[in-house]
DNA sequence: GTCTATACTACGATAGAC
DNA sequence: GTCTATCGTAGTATAGAC
């Protein structure tokens, strides 16, 4: 939770400083620390390849400092939706679902805005195969929203379902989220889109909504 | 993904290095193809680094069988399950369920098997940056299996959701399966468990089945 | 701060012994 | 078929000019 001086959206005339950093997102999250040749990192960024020692100590320095680049970036787009989210303690139970969905329209944003495949790939990577990387990111992002999105939900919940039951139901939601990032070849050949416009987000949002809904409704102990 | 080994896509008379297959399996699946240097894969292997140019005709050679590899097993593993399914003209619409519910059971079996993580993490590497295995992949299991439980969930709405709500409810429930892998480190914190013994997996069984059901049953076109 | 030039290492492929 | 030895060519890192 570390603020640094600096702020998202400066006018600075993109100094290779931050081209190598949005290229690193890209090109890392594509095909891993291991995929990526600084040569070619470099290039892709229109600089020499030194300057990657320059800036960051190397390549690994370089790949850490796209971790803490890309929390900023995802921390800066669902503060302000987190910021608006009430405390459990001030609302009735009943209440928390619009709050919930809040959240889950916020990283639904996140997961289909075509910006997002870059960062949402190196995220995937580090679920897979976590490095220095991942501590970086689950602190930033995952432990914040997490928290928040449990609690609406046990709140929800209202004692009708158990604490691990709750849990599940919000793991689930966010499966139906991720989907669309992480299978997304295969989501997208099951829908039979060649990719995801407005239209489709749109309609998506609503199928999510209404499955979050649903399973929100449910009782799992209720299964026979 | 350029050259043409001798194997383009042939029953397999395999007379080839199996521990190499299972290695390349696991190493690809971690670090990707450039992540894993053929002699790294040789040593974890115990043979020498020419036997994957003699048997496969390169690195490259060698990924691609190991894509066919994963694409057998799972075939294996997933075919028994889905040559139980009946035909949908053979069953009335409200007796889908049921048989909906056991390729998702097929399906979390995978997933939550310690031994899928290896092969797991292949998958997902290549939905998010395709190469020439992904058509393997897709052909071998994703084209079959997403066929028939379309077509199951088609029958099962029986007319009361549009054809894309229901591939929207499929891809959804996909979703929920493959959080289970694909965000296992996070999904973990959540739940707060250390990993998903059987008994974890019960659980996440039983919450599956009631969201598929609360799914199955609400109607995306009826939200406000 | 950014470049070019270079040092050094590890890579994939292959030749040839057995 | 499997090994060792070796080749040419990436790779990263660094030194030093500007």
């Amino acid at each position: 939770m570390s603020k640094t001086p600096q702020k998202p959206e400066q006018p600075l005339p993109a100094p290779t400083n931050d081209r190598l950093l949005e290229t690193a997102v890209d090109l890392f999250g594509r095909k891993g620390l291991e995929g990526v040749s600084t040569r070619a990192l470099a290039a892709a960024a229109d600089t020499a390849m030194s300057s990657i020692t320059y800036h960051y100590g190397g390549k690994e320095g370089l790949y850490l400092a796209t971790a803490r680049h890309i929390a900023e970036k995802i921390e800066s787009g669902l503060g302000p939706a987190l910021a608006l989210l009430p405390s459990i303690d001030k609302i009735k139970p009943e209440e928390a679902l619009p709050h919930i969905l809040t959240v889950v329209d916020g990283m639904l944003g996140l997961m289909l805005n075509p910006q997002s495949a870059a960062w949402a790939r190196f995220i995937v990577r580090e679920q897979m195969e976590p490095t220095e990387a991942f501590q970086i990111l689950y602190r930033h992002i995952f432990d914040r929203v997490a928290g928040r999105v449990i609690a609406l939900v046990e709140h929800y919940g209202n004692g009708r379902w158990s604490r691990e039951d709750a849990r599940l139901k919000v793991v689930s939601i966010l499966g139906q989220i991720v989907v669309f990032r992480v299978a997304r070849a295969t989501a997208l050949r099951f829908m039979e889109w060649d990719d995801v416009d407005p239209v489709h987000a749109a309609k998506i949002r609503r199928a999510v909504h209404a499955h979050c809904r649903a399973i929100l409704s449910c009782n799992i102990a209720d299964l026979p």
